[in-house]
DNA sequence: AAATTGTTGTTTGTAAACAACAATAGACCA
DNA sequence: TGGTCTATTGTTGTTTACAAACAACAATTT
């Protein structure tokens, strides 16, 4: 009998698309490939030694994702994004985070606590210079991710996992070349949520509600006024 | 040169996994395939005389749905529901409506609420015996719907319709089994939803929120009470 | 008798070839 | 010169064939 090789069991149980998808993903949100950019399922297979079928597959989770645009016989390309997308992005996110948050009160245990508070014990630990883009968006989707995880809702999450792609696409470009608002905007992360982890606690489901909307607002004016500046005139996301 | 095909120019524009895509979710919604039922690919591939292509994807767009759940290796079957998947579900529809009603007061156009009303005067030309669980259904789903490309927000639109097919699965099915209850809610349909279309053309958004909010709240006061009667012992639906 | 191992059948995952479609460039004609 | 029609090319949609993973069951061993 042949040895089974150790150790790499749990990867040998992912499949091809899953590994296409996320490396694309990756490849999108670093900016890697550019918005608008065109990618051709032959070219891509080609490159990454694979054939067209998980490459079809990972480019419509893409799509669903909204980091990829496809349209029908004529193939796939980078999203790009314009100041109505982050309108709609954050007014989404606004209303499915006051949901999160509400369930979250009633449903969060002492564990999605834990988890919460383990991130903001990480990003507290980073020094100046780790506070990197990259690394502070990573760090605040992912206690948000841990947000929505405490509601317990599994559609409420799916639906989040999509903005939240979407979100880091543009959350790093953003970040990384913010310059002096950075010193503005960083020292308010740590206390803003710290709140949320003590009213989701003492389950004060009204004050939760203000403050998630308040620090979603914030979110996007930081964003809005950068972006608006920066990336104006790109063009609009078509959709089938 | 060959004669174009008259009437039907728009359909050849369709391609095999959208057409396998609708057959699909019209016989989950009404009930051909019953919940729980598992569906093979080659079966199916077979049945509809298409290769497994077409299938997969259309199998992958219906999971999205959450028509569909898919586990890998070992199929996928026809989603069930229980009182936790109608708890969500209703809760995101709130929070998704009211949201949809605010950018609709915003940005609907006169032929929106033209559309809007025009599905009213459909539904009121309807005799008693026209008024079907299946008709009723459709034309509300319908209503809301435009009330959603009302708002004009891709991102909102393109969720509200995930949530439309889950809701439209078990809608028909409560409502044909409703008898009685019918009786109470059904006469409430025309003019609940008349209130919708003043409110938006008068831009009055607090009172629009409440509105839909207070529907929403009805429509789920009907569904569960019946739900949970008669169909409480399904299992979870389990997501990859 | 219980646990382990091997075998078989079913189902999905992947690859490669073929067909259909859309965009483009060039030929032809007015 | 301008426009339209046609042929070409590149890309995606679909099919077919094969490989790998998984689950269930039977045989075997302890």
């Amino acid at each position: 009998m042949a040895l089974k090789p150790l150790g790499l069991g749990l990867a040998s149980r992912r499949v091809l698309s899953d590994v296409v998808t996320d490396d694309l993903r990756d490849a999108i949100i670093s900016h890697d490939l550019e918005p608008g950019r065109r990618i051709a399922e032959d070219e891509l297979a080609l490159q990454m030694g694979v054939s067209r079928g998980p490459i079809r597959e990972a480019l419509m989770r893409l799509d669903r994702e909204g980091l990829v645009t496809i349209e029908r016989h004529k193939g796939a390309r980078v999203a790009s994004w314009n100041d109505t997308d982050i309108q709609e992005i954050y007014s989404m996110r606004s209303a499915l985070e006051v949901l999160a948050i509400e369930w979250a009160c009633k449903n969060a245990t002492t564990s999605d606590l834990k988890a919460m508070e383990e991130i903001l014990n990480t990003y507290n630990k980073l020094s100046e210079k780790q506070r990197t883009p990259r690394e502070v968006s990573r760090l605040d989707l992912e206690f948000h991710t841990a947000l929505f995880a405490a509601a317990h809702h599994d559609r409420l999450f799916k639906t989040w996992e999509v903005l939240r792609s979407q979100i880091h696409a543009f959350l790093v470009y953003t970040w990384s070349q913010d310059g002096k608002i950075n010193k503005v905007f960083l020292p308010q992360w740590g206390p803003d949520h710290k709140v949320f982890v003590e009213v989701i606690r003492n389950k004060q489901i009204e004050k939760a509600k203000e403050t998630v909307l308040g620090h979603v607002e914030r979110g996007l004016a930081r964003v809005a006024t950068h972006f608006i500046e920066e990336v104006k005139p790109k063009k609009k996301v078509a959709k089938r």
